[in-house]
DNA sequence: AAGACGTGGAC
DNA sequence: TGTCCAAGTCT
C-alpha cells in the first residue's frame, strides 16, 4: 500500500493522516490513485496547507465526502501555520482537528507516532462482534465493541501498535469480510464464537435499511459562444460544499413542471428541453435531472456564476453528478 | 441521536 | 436494476 512506509524509511505523518482520511468510508481500490497523486502534487502538509482549497478540491473530485478535504485543508493549515509544522501526537489533540474522529486519532496517534491506540474502525467492529457471537445491531453496542477491542493486548500490540492496528482492520477487510467470510483461513478461528457456532454469516445483524426518496431537478443549460458555460460555485458547506455545479432549480419531492422551473432560472430567455435525464444516487436519496437549454449573447447580470468553456471542463472541481450533467449536454450541443 | 454526507464496485 | 458495502465525522 501506497501510504505504508517504503523498508527502512520512516513513516510520514502527513501521509498517514492523507491516507487515512481518504480511507474514510472508502475503499483502498479507490483511495490508491488520488493518495499518489495528492503527495505528488503536494509533498508535504505545508504544501498542501499553501495550495487553495479550489486546487485541492478539484483533486479530490470523484472521492466524494467532500467535506473531507475542505477539512483535511483546514487541518494542513492549523498545524503547519499555528503548531509550526509540528503534528499533534495525542490522541485527545488529533481529535481536536477537524475532520478526525474517534478512530482516526486513534489510528493516526497508533500508525504515524507507535502509540498503543484502541483503533476501532467498522472491520474491527465486525471482527469482534464475529469473536464473541454479538447479534445486536452494530450500532447498538459500539461502546461494549471499543471495550473489548481494548481487552486484546498481546505484546504484538504494545511493541508495534500500529502494525497491530492495521493487522486487525486487514484481517476484517480481506479475511473476516462482511460476506462469505473466509473463516477456514482465518489466524483467530479457534477463539470465534461466531464460527463456532456457524453464525457468521448472521454477524453483525443487518440494519434495517431505509429507502432512499426520489428527487427532481432541472438544470440551467446556458452557453455563450466565447465565455462558454454558466456554471456555479456551491457554498463551502452542506452538499458538495465547495465544489462546482451547473445552475439548477431546487432538487425537490416531485417532477418540476417546465413553467416553474423557469421562475427559478438564473434569468428569462427561451429556454428548450434537452433530449433524456441524467439520473445520479447520492448516500441518501436518487437524483433525476433534466435539462433546459439556451444560448445567449450577453453576459448579464450573472453574479456568483462563472463561465467555464468546454475544453477548460477538466480544469474545475466538479462532481461526478456534474460530470455526468456535462458529459450529456456538451453531446447534444 | 439519527440523519446528512458521495461514489463505485461486487453480487 | 437494486442493494449492500467501504480504514467515519459532524450536527
Amino acid at each position: 500500500l501506497p501510504w505504508r512506509a517504503a523498508k527502512g524509511q520512516k513513516i510520514q505523518p502527513y501521509h498517514v493522516l492523507l491516507s487515512e482520511i481518504m480511507l474514510q468510508q472508502t475503499t483502498v481500490a479507490t483511495v490508491g490513485p488520488y493518495f499518489q497523486k495528492f503527495v505528488q502534487r503536494w509533498p508535504s502538509i505545508s504544501d498542501l496547507a499553501c495550495a487553495h482549497l479550489d486546487e485541492i478540491l478539484h483533486g479530490w473530485q470523484g472521492l466524494g465526502y467532500y467535506a473531507r478535504a475542505r477539512n483535511l485543508h483546514l487541518c494542513a493549515k492549523l498545524i503547519s501555520e499555528e503548531l509550526g509544522g509540528q503534528f499533534p501526537e495525542k490522541e485527545d489533540d488529533l481529535k481536536n482537528l477537524p475532520g478526525i474522529g474517534i478512530y482516526t486519532a486513534a489510528a493516526i496517534s497508533a500508525i504515524a507516532f507507535g502509540n498503543p491506540a484502541n483503533v476501532v474502525d467498522g472491520n474491527v467492529e465486525r471482527v469482534m462482534a464475529r469473536i464473541h457471537a454479538l447479534k445486536q445491531p452494530l450500532k447498538s453496542i459500539k461502546r461494549q465493541i471499543r471495550d473489548l477491542s481494548a481487552k486484546i493486548s498481546p505484546p504484538s500490540r504494545r511493541e508495534r501498535p500500529g502494525d497491530f492496528a492495521q493487522a486487525v482492520m486487514d484481517l476484517g477487510a480481506t479475511i473476516c469480510t462482511p460476506r462469505k467470510p473466509k473463516c477456514k483461513i482465518c489466524p483467530w478461528r479457534c477463539q470465534c464464537k461466531a464460527f463456532q457456532n456457524g453464525l457468521q454469516g448472521l454477524i453483525p445483524a443487518r440494519q434495517d435499511k431505509k429507502s432512499k426518496p426520489k428527487r427532481y431537478g432541472i438544470v440551467f443549460w446556458v452557453k455563450h459562444r466565447d465565455a462558454g458555460i454558466l456554471m456555479k460555485k456551491r457554498p463551502n458547506k452542506g452538499l458538495l460544499g465547495g465544489m462546482v455545479v451547473v445552475p439548477s432549480t431546487e432538487w425537490v419531492g416531485k417532477k418540476w413542471s417546465t413553467k416553474d422551473a423557469q421562475n427559478t432560472a438564473p434569468f428569462k430567455t427561451n429556454w428548450r428541453p434537452l433530449p433524456g435525464v441524467i439520473k445520479h444516487t447520492f448516500t441518501h436519496f436518487h437524483l433525476e435531472l433534466s435539462i433546459l437549454a439556451a444560448n445567449v449573447s450577453k453576459i448579464g447580470d450573472t453574479d456568483d456564476f462563472i463561465w467555464i468553456r468546454p475544453e477548460k471542463m477538466h480544469e474545475i472541481p466538479l462532481p461526478t453528478v456534474m460530470k455526468k450533467v456535462v458529459q450529456h449536454a456538451l453531446k447534444l450541443s
